[in-house]
DNA sequence: TCAATAGTGTCTTTTAGACATTATATG
DNA sequence: CATATAATGTCTAAAAGACACTATTGA
């Protein structure tokens, strides 16, 4: 343990989980991953990715491994925090579990989602009626998880991480939109990421237009910067 | 546990831990509470307060736990904040500890330290030669502690939790200029708290100068806004 | 050609920072 | 009175935001 004295009172030990909520962007929009339960299970009730912590294994290593056991998610690349950890007694039916939770990151190109259990849902319809309902104290871990990633894309690159190695500054800019909720201005947006330094590097590509047409835009990679000065403040 | 299926491979429990990182501001220096280790243990040596959790309790108990029964301090309305979990298989060499860190802010006019195996040093000291030695990963959690409560400085109402009920404006700067280790300008200083909305709440009274004297500063109190629009941008 | 998207220019408002000035206390 | 600290005023530079304009593609 810790501490350096010796423990005075009942004391035991924990389960110790790890629960990863993953967030990508598809279509536009802001997704969760969400797991279905086991079908003996109660049915329409829905859950993070979680798995219990194995005894050599660190935290970072139980949940990617979350992902990979759950919905088949290989993303070594993949950007992975830690959120918080949640300890309440009460939290488990089952007994005390504590689990710490992380917040993930992937590519809106990444390959598509195990369609075993695991489902993409619009973080929208999280709240609403017809969405799925959430287990235990998921849904506060999913709205703490949302408002970190909404945080740190004001003073971090983590937008980067919803991105694939290159990309276009309107790519970006929709990373903004679709985790923040609200529309962008593209010139003040694009003039404010080359004018902030480190956040992406320019590269000598061009990425092809849409059907509709338009001017090829220049293809960017992230830049070495991890946090944004000046930063790039919600409307 | 937190996952809805059962368990595959090799699992067992996890001692867990609660260490928490107490900074205060003591003669307009930024202060950290270490906890001497027992004589028997290591000399020279020094930890964060800690507590295993107990079965019944939660995270938020046992940090206040820990400050309590290690350092004297008993103080209900402190600032607690989770830090961040530490849970590397090899970070305690008697075992298998996942340990949750907390972050505790308390105003500089609270009672003095149990000076038994307590003491707060200077964050300045921590690093330097004669300073003192951190046992286990406690000097990772000291250095996330720090760079935590300095980044909060800057987009929330957290200066706050190191003045009393009851401040000065002159109060609140210092503790900017003890945590951020940098002087500011009074007079930008004030115009940017005073127009945060919700940031301070002016009162009717004002306190006594010092004994060179000097015009008598207003007194204010916190205000109700947890989060600053716009931020107090580190110089 | 037009529609669509990328990128630039320009203007206004807001905010940050430097620093002078006034106000009110102690000795 | 001088000195110290609080509070206000003023100026400049930087940044944010609105929005017109140009550039380059597909149909």
């Amino acid at each position: 343990m810790s501490s350096l004295t010796a423990p005075l009172a009942p004391i035991s030990t924990c389960a110790v989980a790890v629960d990863t909520a993953l967030l990508t962007i598809r279509d536009g929009r802001l997704r969760l991953l969400l797991i279905e339960p086991e079908p003996s299970a109660l049915r329409g009730w829905w859950a993070l990715p979680g798995r219990r912590v194995r005894d050599d294994e660190s935290l970072d290593d139980t949940a990617h491994r979350s992902l990979s056991e759950l919905a088949g998610i290989t993303a070594p690349d993949a950007h992975l925090e830690q959120l918080r950890t949640y300890g309440d007694p009460s939290r488990d039916p089952r007994g005390r579990v504590v689990s710490v939770a992380y917040l993930a990151l992937t590519p809106f190109a990444d390959d598509p989602v195990d369609p075993g259990r695991a489902r993409l849902f619009d973080v929208d319809e999280l709240g609403a009626p017809g969405g799925p309902q959430l287990a235990y104290d998921h849904e506060r871990i999913v709205t703490d998880a949302l408002e970190r990633a909404r945080a740190k894309l004001e003073y971090t690159s983590l937008a980067t991480a919803f991105v694939p190695e290159e990309f276009t500054l309107a790519d970006l800019r929709r990373v903004y939109e679709a985790v923040w909720g609200v529309p962008l201005d593209p010139a003040n947006f694009r003039r404010k990421v080359v004018s902030t330094p480190g956040f992406v590097v320019e590269s000598d590509k061009t990425a092809s237009p849409g059907p509709g047409g338009g001017r090829p835009a220049k293809v960017y990679r992230r830049g070495s910067a991890t946090h944004l000065h000046p930063a790039m403040l919600r409307p």
